[in-house]
DNA sequence: CGCCCCGTTGAGGAGAGTCAATGGCTGTGG
DNA sequence: CCACAGCCATTGACTCTCCTCAACGGGGCG
């Protein structure tokens, strides 16, 4: 974790580089960028509901979650964010959080003031272009969290969130393995899928007795992906996988500095 | 509906008003784009899942749903679009739809093609702004259905979508009263919100005997709406409906061409 | 050492699902 | 103009997935 931290804003760019093609300039441009490095224990909020915050955060290393607390004491987590994500673009329209973002295991995490952010975006339509396609994803598992919880049997549900975060966890690290941390308990992955951890437990005990997983501390290997996949109903399309063609290089010339909704 | 058409853009623009202050020749811009108008008829496609667009949908008068059909036929209804409401921003980003859209009453939905929007956010940093914020409230609106589904009961949830629909359908009307036209069946209710249609038609049974609901052939009043709020833990603030502080006007002049995303 | 958090397992219960029958409404065609 | 098909809402009876309450054990940490 501390190795990943080292390296700066790599994660993100990581990971944005498997999907849009971006110049070293663009590049520039972004590592350019006033930013504020912090550190964050587990458990402890990122951002609070009801905040106004007026940054754009990129998760250099660690996991979060996002979530909302219902007044009786439940809790629903909304989704997880994984080294690289970006978020709370909201931000730039001034509006207030409406859920809060905890830092689940010890998080890094690149805070960049809106201002400058937005200058950035002005300064280069790709930039703008791949900010965009991680909103666009981001809404896009947010579409797929609710197929999920809405229409789908506890181990399904479980099949296809690891599948996810398995997808996810290799876009982040470049790792092409079967295995990855897992600091979840069956708490965390009971509030973001509807369950009780009781019968999260159940039914985690279940996949692996037949195979599916294997579970050491802290880390979570797929032994049957495949079987998991169809089990789950699990379709990566939703997550954009693919290379973008980016508009704004045909719509607009490079260096028009205008354009940046366009591309976005 | 029919009336509601032949006013043009009016129901967006009136949705879009209460929120955002707009001056004459955003709009203007705005009726200058080029478009088309089209009408769907009940159960009919407007975005098929896998499918490219290049245009964004502006919904002028009907019912339309957003949903994700599981490969052995079960359906989840994602979101629900109302007159006012703009769709598939994402399309900018050149990605394939996830998800399809259908008209579930007739509808009648203003195509505008990419570019020209495009060209039109690049104009108004204000109307670009205006069409971020409908993208957030839009984000913000998938998360609240994640709690919905995940971690209410059947009441809860049919109630709680019962509150949205009705602040939403005033946002697109103007009318302030508590009856909204519900043009939904029990089977689209129950996909939305991960029920079976059996459940939700016992369900609303014993809301209309307990007097917080009364239906009328395609209405629906909210005859007790503070307890129907109180008991589906509703609570309004995901749906951003104050004024918006519109960054752009504060980070550049309005006279700059430049600025979109920033304010988006 | 002892506390606390976490995962697991058991027993019993409840909310929601499944299957099936009925009746109303609408549209259509003979 | 009526008969019939098709869709939709409702209700009953039964089932099952998932929840609740509870107890126990292991591991980390002060």
């Amino acid at each position: 974790m501390d190795a990943e931290f080292r390296v700066g804003m790599s994660v993100f760019k990581r990971r944005l580089a498997q999907y849009v093609q971006l110049e070293s300039d663009a590049w520039t441009l972004f590592d350019e960028l006033e930013r504020q490095d912090n550190v964050f224990r587990a458990g402890e909020d990122i951002i609070q509901a009801g905040e106004k915050a007026n940054e754009v955060f990129i998760l250099q290393s660690g996991w979060a979650i996002r979530y909302r607390l219902l007044e009786d004491g439940r809790r629903q987590i909304v989704n997880f964010m994984l080294p690289g994500d970006v978020f709370d673009l909201q931000a730039l329209a001034d509006l207030q959080a409406d859920h809060s973002v905890t830092a689940i295991t010890e998080c890094h995490v690149a805070i960049i003031p809106s201002n400058p952010f937005i200058a950035m975006l002005q300064g280069s339509g790709r930039l703008a272009s791949a900010f965009w396609w991680s909103a666009v994803q981001e809404e896009s598992i947010l579409r797929e969290q609710i197929v999920r919880i809405g229409r789908r049997s506890a181990r399904e549900r479980i099949g296809h969130l690891l599948l996810e975060l398995h997808r996810r966890y290799i876009g982040a690290t470049g790792d092409e393995v079967d295995r990855l941390n897992m600091p979840l308990t069956r708490a965390d992955i009971a509030d973001a899928l509807g369950l009780t951890p009781v019968h999260v437990s159940r039914t985690m005990s279940a996949m692996r007795r037949s195979g599916l997983i294997k579970e050491e501390k802290g880390s979570i290997t797929l032994e049957d992906r495949d079987r998991l996949a169809r089990l789950s109903y699990f379709d990566v399309d939703y997550l954009h996988l693919r290379k973008l063609n980016l508009l704004s290089a045909e719509v607009m010339p490079e260096d028009s500095a205008t354009g940046e909704l366009g591309d976005s």
